[in-house]
DNA sequence: TATTATAATAACAACGTTGTTATTACGAAA
DNA sequence: TTTCGTAATAACAACGTTGTTATTATAATA
């Protein structure tokens, strides 16, 4: 059997209730005996018990993430720092890699006092609603949850201005251009609107359809992009997987990056500088990401609002050696 | 506030008590009434309170996963399947991406029921206990916790044989030679013995060392070996990562498989088809596996036995389209 | 010195369950 | 008709906490 307050109040000869206030830092106990039954705590090796606590506090400590897609790069390093994040503030994660509305209910059932989502789809009724804070990540409010908004226009801007700036006209965008995945529409509109921006010249060539976010569908797109007479000086991948992909078609042709082609992936994780080449790229860093999103979620467990709120991250350009001036550097 | 026992015990005019019986199915309540009580609850909307429930029976229903690498192929759908294995039974998972000896830490202060552990190293220290069962997965006895054993020996018997029944005399093991991962050098012990076993040839081109796990990896070793001058019928690889790096590999370089080569690949996962070229597989399903694991641990749970158990599982081989006959189709 | 304010601690109810013990009602046996 | 056994249900303690209220000891005030 474990050791409880009661069994620390009998060895510090002190009530339990006594033990409690001690043991929560209350001012009500006096320095010197909060001490004392600090020391005996210790020695015994006291743990709290999470389920009394929950009992009476109502709080399950218990942060709930859904993942139904277990296979992106991005995402696992996601998860890890999200996971970093919660336990920093003593709560623990629960993980569903269920749909979101199931997810939802498992969580309900579990009593957790908020939830963390991430689903590439987006493809949620607006009317789901949930009893704790909701917090999701992307591209717009697509539902009722508050949402760290990424600003992917930004970030696709900040990588033709720099492509620009090196003398770059002829650039190429590949990604998925899925109909139902928000956050892919957007860098492609974001695309759009930064070479109309920056009046560079666009025609069917700029726009290539990975039609996936595998790195093989990245590969794919690359080799049919290669095959046409004309080719851009510079490429922009729509996402990490994407981005090794590319990497991948370009070296079997021999192309030699940066010299004959320049390649800016988006997603700022850490697995880009291990790529076969130093990839320079744009997007909010995953792990401010993970901040953001699970301070959001803090707050609002700690204001016990449930109000639709938005936090704006501001993509970075971080430069590593997929890129070159145009004609040799 | 939510809708407790007492609740019900009120709308359907019973006590509290009788209502816990009711809807626990005890042998103690009438039929019509346990009927009645039922039909309140689901009206009402009830959902029991854990925590209570937990504070009263000390079971949290809970089990937690220690998943210390979020990145390897196969982990990611281990872990779907084994959260599917945990749902089935009305528990749920808890995850940590920590190291193993703070996990445990970890789970210990959540009062998890069992744990479930995969951690490509296994490098425990066999003093490592746990006040709970743990089950993990892979090579051998490496410490004092339950484990289902892989038998990689035989997976690597069953692919030697395949291919020498094909015709293969010459073939190639891929794999990482890691001499802190036990899993992969029981895949190497069991590829010699197995060629020594069948008297097939075994000289330095035998063993390909691709010094890691990760795709590339595999891809690399294999360009590696290509460039040598007598090249093997066969390959294996030791993991659906590398295999897949192999058969990149061999493609770039124009060799179609599986006339030019033919490849197995070791892990039975789903993605295995997949490929750019189906590849016939051996090893345990991972479904299999998950479900092992599960069965092994709650059984242990039932039991409450904390003692080590071994449950050994046979390898299957799985044909798709990577192998052929030797000289010809 | 007697009274009052205050600081420290003790006592206890409450949280929502489960499981054990007590009470009731009713039919069977004396 | 009275007593007994039994089936059904009610009552209640317990689980380990927290937070509110009650009690004590001590110091400050009249």
């Amino acid at each position: 059997m474990a050791i409880t307050i009661k069994d620390i109040a009998k060895a510090a000869g002190v009530s339990y209730s006594t033990v409690s206030k001690a043991l929560n830092d209350s001012p009500l106990v006096q320095p010197k005996t909060k001490e004392k039954i600090h020391q005996v705590a210790r020695e015994m090796g006291y743990e709290p018990n999470f389920a009394a606590k929950q009992l009476v506090t109502k709080q399950s400590k218990t942060i709930g993430l859904i993942w139904p897609t277990l296979d992106r790069a991005t995402h696992s390093t996601l998860v890890t720092e999200l996971n970093t994040e919660i336990q920093k503030r003593e709560f623990s994660m629960i993980l569903s890699v269920n749909p979101v509305q199931s997810s939802l209910d498992l969580f309900k059932r579990f009593h957790v006092d908020g939830v963390l989502i991430f689903d590439e789809e987006n493809n949620l009724s607006p009317a789901v609603t949930a009893p704790f804070p909701v917090v999701s990540y992307g591209a717009g409010p697509h539902n009722s949850f508050s949402f760290v908004d990424l600003h992917y226009q930004e970030a696709m801007f900040q990588a033709v201005a720099y492509l620009k700036e090196l003398g770059h006209r002829d650039i190429s965008f590949i990604g998925d251009f899925s109909p139902i995945n928000l956050r892919q529409q957007e860098k492609y509109r974001g695309f759009e609107r930064a070479m109309q921006h920056f009046n560079l010249p666009i025609h069917k060539q700029s726009f290539i359809n990975s039609a996936g976010l595998e790195w093989y569908d990245g590969y794919q797109a690359t080799k049919r992009m290669l095959r046409s007479s004309t080719l851009p000086s510079a490429v922009i991948g729509a996402s990490y997987d994407i981005s090794a992909g590319i990497v991948r078609a370009l070296r079997e042709t021999s192309l030699v990056i940066p010299k004959d082609m320049s390649i800016i992936g988006y997603d700022n994780i850490p697995q880009m500088a291990t790529l076969e080449v130093p990839l320079t790229s744009v997007g909010v860093p995953i792990q401010a990401i993970a901040e953001q999103m699970t301070s959001l979620l803090f707050d609002q467990l700690e204001a016990g609002s449930t109000e639709q709120l938005t936090r704006t991250m501001s993509s970075v350009l971080i430069e590593r050696h997929s890129c070159a001036r145009v004609n040799g550097r």
